[in-house]
DNA sequence: CATTAACCGAGACGGTACGTCGGGTCTTACT
DNA sequence: AGTAAGACCCGACGTACCGTCTCGGTTAATG
């Protein structure tokens, strides 16, 4: 995202315009809401953004780079919030993360990007560094809250542990996206009240 | 495949060939494995099938059509084992549809052809239709097997046994997704264990 | 020029438009007048025209074939005038010339082409078929009917023939082209006269 | 080069480099033969002159100007030899003038310069200051070492002089560059010959 | 001998054109 | 009417140069 390029020491010549970096990034998002991933082109969004084809190209290898760092910022928006148990902090999370899905700039990039990236193993990193990876924070913060709580034991075997967490991140991120990208169907009240008492009774099973 | 054409009245001239779209959907599937979504292209498909391009328009709409009818059919192969109980029933399907998604065939297309989806309903319609719905009939399957075990209570009401259906297919079919195209880590023995138990676990709570 | 594709036999498919082929070549020539050799585009070519511009690129290699077609036919206007007596119809044909080099296409375009195949042999090759070897027709015509006249002796060996016909050509052409383009001055009454006579006083010696 | 700054009050500050100055014009004739001109580029000048781009911009105002300026030089080698006669003189000339065409530098820039020059004034008044008329010399030096061995009558007229020196000129000039660049044959001994006595032949002819 | 203004290298910048590729349509002759 | 072939229009690609613009850092005449 930011400090793309390290920079070693290039001090020599033009620095680089970071206002470029951010109009190129707004841009983006605004095509992706505007025509969607597949419509969106390089040329339009420098045009959006008033600037050349080649500085995009000087700062991301194509399309996909691009999109990427552009809708991961969106990610970094979600936050645990505090409703006082882990069944009502799981169901807030989920319908935040619901509502991003939502969003047009992720709805038509994300599953995009993932596609692309089953064929494109630095795609694949950059988004699991940029994005996924991110997002896991959710996850343990939840359930250390929860063991402060009372609420979960704690498990003994760390390894264990953070395989748990995994599984966890698997199931509610890809029932998210699958009820809303696939199923099309809402994330409503009802539904995350359903999916979260499943989660939580499940989990006391897959701690045993 | 099926019925796209449900020729209303293709009375006179010269009829569409069989073997021709056979060979389309087969050299679809093999483009799809050399090159993946992006890079696959319909004069490509055209020249790997021995056929013209207005061959291939006169029957589909264009590349997400097609790839979803050239992929549709390889979905169809899943099918519910009897493993003697719910939880081994599920594991051996979970087992088959990750197996499935990471051929290169479908690893490549069907999250592109969600994402392209997401702009365009008739085509999340045909997705739907032809790859997803079909789907559910595992779920349905496997719970009349767990009834008919006796493993499962019946629920009162049929819209919530409909909706509990939902919830599970997303479940799953959401968690096996993420786990191997996102996350794009195996899913083995012991990750489908744990899955199966924390969904069966679940499945009391949400059934109470 | 036409007949740049003898067809062995591509008797399949649809057959290339010889509208566009003469709209092309109509447009090249619109362009070199409005912009000159060096801003005429390709792209702005295949607009004038009405065609997309991988119809020219399907029958020219580039800029530079393209205005050697689109100029050469106008070299084949020029014609041997009888004036009477061969210092008026050398008198003529320098006039046709030196109005030829006038008009805009002939102008920039020109010297730009030769200045091209300087390094490029397939394309002095064409140069010379397409434009310069067809004017030495009036070397040899107006040699004839000088001999007819009785104006001129009969060379007695063919090759030392052929080698003053060389002569006189560029002697003519490059003195007409360096007049007009070079030093930009004018090549009007006073200067042809002053030019014929320093040629057939010249042509008395050589051949002698 | 000849007064390009004629400096009318560079008074303060760093003088520029002259040895940048000889460095680029080195490295436009050596680009000039790798490349021709139409492939030489002001970036790649300026890398081989070890230079910064903006060095050439702040000197010439671009290729064209820069490339004149560049091959000038070379024409100023020209010199009339002393051969006893005045055929000799000429012959010696234009063999001389012949054998500078052929240099890859000269070939592939001259005309391509007088191209230009024909939709750009002050590039033609720049080509001809610097290259075109300073060759004029020639003729004069010759005529008037002709007057002094009386090969050459003196014309009473003195602007009838001058054209006759221009026509002269523009002939010599013309058909060793046509001979060269367009009919691509030699200048040999031969040649030489012929042309010679076919010039001075006419030049009597002209006078009288 | 410090100031200072123009020089210099590097390289990013907004542009324009390039030549190619793919999409989807149309026009042939043939089946 | 279907078919193979291939030309057609269109729009986007990613690259190459153009000529300009910052940067930080010299360098020589002037004061």
């Amino acid at each position: 995202m930011q400090s793309r390029t390290p920079s070693p020491l290039p001090r020599t010549g033009r620095p680089r315009s970071a206002a470029a970096d951010a109009a190129i990034l707004e841009a983006t998002r605004a095509a992706l809401v505007d025509l969607g991933w597949s419509k969106l082109t390089m040329g339009d969004v420098a045009t959006r953004a008033g600037v050349a084809k080649t500085t995009l190209y000087r700062r991301w290898a194509g399309k996909n780079e691009l999109v990427v760092d552009a809708v991961a910022v969106l990610f970094d928006e979600l936050e645990l919030p505090d409703n006082g148990s882990l069944a009502a902090d799981i169901g807030g999370v989920v319908l935040q993360f619901a509502a991003l899905l939502n969003r047009p700039e992720t709805k038509t990039a994300l599953m995009a990007v993932v596609a692309e990236s089953t064929r494109d193993e630095p795609l694949r990193e950059r988004i699991r560094t940029s994005i996924v990876d991110r997002q896991k924070r959710l996850v343990l913060e939840g359930r250390a809250r929860a063991h402060a709580r009372g609420e979960l034991p704690l498990e003994a075997d760390p390894a264990a542990a953070a395989r748990t967490a995994d599984l966890i991140f698997d199931v509610v991120a890809g029932a998210v996206v699958h009820r809303t990208l696939v199923s099309a169907e809402p994330v409503d009240e009802e539904w995350v009240d359903r999916f979260t008492s499943l989660l939580l009774g499940g989990l006391a099973s897959v701690q045993s």
